[in-house]
Parts: C-alpha cells; structure tokens; sequence
DNA sequence: TATGAATGAGATTTCATTCAT
DNA sequence: AATGAATGAAATCTCATTCAT
C-alpha cells in the first residue's frame, strides 16, 4: 500500500480521535499527512468513504492481531483468556483506534452490512465459540450476549483506563477475565 | 419549562439519533420543531449549548426513573435489581434517548467536569453502592468497575435489542442481572 | 418577487450572456448582483435550479409581450406578422435573454419536460396556428416545421444582427416575414 | 494522424455531446480514449485547444462532404438542392457532430476569427453562391440571410428529427429545399 | 418572544494542468 | 510518446449565528 495512502489513513486516525468526526476537516487531514487536499480523492472517492476505510483497517489488524495467538487445539479457557488479553491490550495500548471505533459505531457510517464483512477476519474466533456451545460449557443465550462478556466489556474497560477513571493492571485484568467467563459459562 | 423549548429538544433528541450530530443542522431543528431558526439561540446560547442541555435533560430524567422506585431501607439484591431493570427498560424503551447519549458520550462534547454535575440525580445509587461496599457484599475493585456491570452492560444489551440482534425477554434480562450480581459480588 | 431574487436572476442573465454557464460562478453572481454567495441558496436550491428558474422567466416573458399583442377574431396574416415582429424584437432588444436561451436550448439542463412547463404562456399562438391549419392556410406538414419557419429563424436572424453579421431593418423584416409566410402557406 | 490523437477527439466529441463542455472532464476523456490524463496535453496545448482542434475538424469534414459532389458547371439548382442535401445528411447522421458544433457556436468559445478560418474547405460553395448573385437569381438580401436559409436551417430541422419532434422524410427535405429556394429566389 | 432573511466562513469536492519517471 | 500521481486553485454548497423587524 502506498506510503502516500497510509500516511492519510493515519492522519485521520489521529484527528478523528481528538476532533470527532464533524470537527475534522479534509483539509485537517491533508495538512497533517503533509499531502495535497486534492490527492486523498485519488485514494478514496469521499469523505465517508475514507472513515469506512479507516474503520475496515482497524478492525483487520485488531483481527489480526487476535488470531496471531491462536492454535487450533487450544483448551478453551486458554483461547478465551487469549482473546481477553489481546482485546483489553488492543484498546488500552491503541487509544486512538479505540476512540474512533467507538465513534464510528455509534455514528450513521455503521450498518449491518458493513459489519459482516469482517466475518473471515474472525473466524477463528468464531469456530473457538462454536466449540464452546458444541461441549456446553457456555450458558444457553445468544451470540450477542457472549460479544458483550469479551469485546464489549473489553473496549468499555480499556476506555475508562485511558480516561484515567481506573487502572488496568494484572490484577483487574484477571478479575474481570473471571468474571466474565463466570458470567457466561454454566 | 416553555412548550417551544421543550419542541426543539425533542427534535433535536430524534433527529441527532438519526442523523448523528453532524447530520443535524440548527435550520432542520427549526424546521421539525415548528419554530423559527432564531428563536433557538434565545433557548440556548449555542448548538453545542442545545447539544449539552439535551443530554443532561436525559441524564436527570434516567435519574429521576431510578429514584422512583427506591427505598432507602432496602435490600441490597432489590435495590440492584430495581436499577438494572430500569436501566434496561429505559434503554429500550427510549432508543432515540440511548442513541443520542451514546454518540454524546463518545463524542469531544463529553467532559469528565460535565459528568459530574449529575451526582445529586443518581445520590441514591451511590448511597446504595456505598453501603453494599460496607457491608461487604462486592469484590474490592475500582468504582468504575460497578459502572460497567450495570449501566454499560444494560445499555449495550440495549443496543443489541433495538438494533434486532438479540430480543432482550425477561428470560434474558433475569440472566444478566444474575450474571452481573455474580460478578460483582464475593 | 424580492428585489434580491431579482437582482440575482438579472447579474445572472448578463454573466452567463458574457461568459456562458461553465465561465459563471456563484461567487461572480452574488458579486455582480450586490448579495452575499449564501443568500443565493435561500432562493434557489442550485446553480442548476437557478439557471432553470431563469430560463423559465425569459420564456413566460416572451410569451406575455406575444399575447399582448392578440386578438382572437384578427386575421391570420396579422396575427402572423404581429408573431414574428414581437419575436424579432424580442430577440435584437434583448441580447441577453437571446444568449442566455440558446445557450441553455443547446445545453444539457434542457428537457422535454421542461419545454412543456410554457403551454400556457403561448396558448394564444397555438391557438392561432391550429385556426390555420383548421382554414387550409398552410401547407401540411409537422407543427414543428411551423415553429422553425417563425420563432427559430426569429431568433437566428436576430442574433446575426447583434453580432454585426447583418442590419435587421424594416426592409429586411418585411423580407423574412414575407418569405416565411411564403414558406409555410400553400 | 496518430491513432490517438483521433480517439481523443472522438471521445471528447462524444461526451461533450452528452454532457456538455462543463460537464465534461479532461479525466473522463482520457479514460473514454483509452489513454493517460497527461498524454492529452502532448496533442493539445489545452482543454480550450482540443475543443476548438475538434470544431476545426467536423466543419472541414461537412466542407469536404459538400464539396465531394461539386461540379464547376453545376445549374444553380443542382446545387442548391445538392448542398441542402448533404446538409441535411450530415446533421441528421451525425447528431454528436451537430450537438457539439451547437453548443460550440453558442459558447465563449466561437470567435468570428476562427470562423473565418474555414473559407477555404467552402470556397466552391461560396463560388456558387456568387454565381447565382451574379446571374441575378436571388432576392437582394445579405449574404448571412442565405446562410439561414441553407445551413441554418438545416440544422434546426435535423436537431429536430433527431430529437423525436418530427420525421425527416423524403417528401419533407423536398418541401424545406423547396420551401428555402423560394424565399431565396426573386 | 418570535421571525426568517442575510451573512460569511468554511466544508467537501472537482479538475485543468504539471512533472517525475 | 506515455503514464498517472500530485498539485492547488476554485467551484458549489452548507450552516451556525446575527439582526432588523
């Protein structure tokens, strides 16, 4: 991927993060990727087009970064408690994607359709959860439910870290790590 | 309070929901709250002034629906039930309020000083945190923490109901709230 | 009608004369028409609708100085003459109504559905022509062959003149006239 | 001529045709051609260059499609009805020529210096013209006047046809040569 | 209190043109 | 002869806010 193209996305990132959506002009953008206005049309055919992007990258590497640690075979506790610690480490150590993750979906650019199409970017995790329903270890309820005891809770924890409302030590990582599991294993 | 305010916050509220608050102009207030462009800013100083009014109006009105049903005498396990289940019906039943404070709160307008103000309208929630840490019935963990396995988790469960991914039943609201009371105490 | 939206229409009558549509800018028009660039858009949804609202104008007006002139019960000859002077007049009187019809004629912005808009403004003149055709003064063929053999080489002949090519004096008037009353009648 | 050079003015032909010089970008030729944004500016000197170098090309093409079936010693007749003809022929067959040429003779563009530069490719015309002067066969009138009646109307009459608003038969280009001889001739 | 025309700064986007390769 | 990324000015349009009435 160009560099040219990168330092956009990343300028965006940036910005949106401190700004919003609303306070952060294209020209904010150009001026802080020290490139053109015209140009981030090159790469991207709008505005919003731009922030879709962004939001699709983050959640690829956030993907990415989840599946690294995976092994097939893995018990199902170690996968959750792996997938916990990357989900609580992503969002403490990336408060910027966090901050625009978070704004973008809860913002008009978020649609169902959007969403789905990062299903192959988890689907290691998705198999892990199938495995835990297969050996019923988990409560019967739906799937949402179990995106709010991992990823939810996850991001909600990491935001209040980084706002400086708690600190997210060893200590409070295991604490909630078990009592989420508790929360949704029978 | 005069009807033309209380007009102009009720489009705002259903407007910013959909549109976000970029999407929302002073003049499309205007037009869907019946009322003149100008007359808005004798109301309030600023669109950003409406924006934060807004939202502490919905704050105090949660507030307000929780302290209805409380007793200072009782139980701990009721009182926490009686908050969950207003939360949750709150959420539900007012998707525009949720939505509007979910983008208010991931949003530059949000301050930790704003927060604050709204300390008297949930007194009696913290008087009943205070005297269940007395007691004590809850793990030692930060404050934030109790925020999170009550008022976030209701309104990201919330979320999911009005956006159809899950249907929150009193099957599953009971699940939670003993889920969150497990995890919350010893 | 407000004399801004008037003095709008009438800066952009004589730019789009002088530089045509592309050489016109919003900014050149709220210039030349003594009004701020935002107050256009409170008259006119776009630079499209604009120019569409002053087609239309020139059009009816046209229209109005022809009808003026009429008669129900004159007789063919004079209410044909009485046609083609008022559109000779028209079109050398007013260079910028001419430049600005045929540019817009020649341009995307026209439709069918638009020419239709005008019926009305021109009822007479219908009028006139189907009593012609109902007493067997022309010879057979397509109505629009009738508006070539009148307003179109009214306004081709007008525009030589203004641009110097030719001197439309009674001579030559009395020439065309009599040449397409010639063309057109058995 | 270079291969390319011909697809960037057929491409530019036919967009302008149908989105009018305005709507019509450098960008959208070059991907209609086939070739790089950059290359266009090999060939031309500028966008207003490659619309005057098109124009300059479809009126020597009409000059050498009349002048193709010339005869010194032609009757006057002959070729009136000859040079109606082949008018008639090109504007009808070729509707992106004729749009362009139109929206070109209406626009900043059209100078009477450049028309001046076709002289040559209808020299045999205007010798017919002459003759027909010098054997006392017109109506005094200016020599504008004949180009109305002749090329002007022409235009008109096919811009018509291919705009659905009437059929350009055999009998009716009958009836609009005999129609325009008539008012020509004394 | 109330209106809505008016402002003017600023937003997004387009586009003719250039230039390193 | 050819590419297409890059520029930067300018275009259209929006919008929070003001103010005469």
């Amino acid at each position: 991927m160009s560099d040219k193209r990168h330092a956009i996305l990343d300028a965006t990132l940036t910005l949106v993060a401190q700004h919003g959506f609303h306070g952060t002009s294209m020209s904010m953008i150009a001026k802080a990727a020290g490139v053109s206005a015209g140009i981030i049309y090159h790469y991207f055919d709008s505005k919003d087009a731009l922030m879709i992007a962004l939001y699709s990258d983050i959640k690829r590497r956030l993907g990415h970064e989840i599946i690294a640690g995976f092994a097939d075979d893995m018990p199902l506790r170690d996968g959750f408690r792996w997938v916990m610690l990357t989900f609580l480490d992503f969002y403490t150590r990336r408060p910027h994607e966090t901050a625009f993750v978070e704004q973008f979906a809860n913002s008009p650019y978020m649609t169902p359709h959007l969403e789905a199409e990062f299903a192959d970017d988890y689907a290691p995790v998705m198999a892990l959860i199938e495995r835990a329903i297969h050996e019923g270890v988990l409560k019967p309820m739906p799937f949402e439910m179990i995106v709010i005891f991992t990823s939810d809770i996850a991001l909600t924890l990491a935001k209040k870290h980084t706002a400086g409302l708690l600190v997210l030590n060893d200590a409070l990582k295991n604490l909630v790590i078990r009592a989420c599991w508790d929360a949704l294993t029978i």
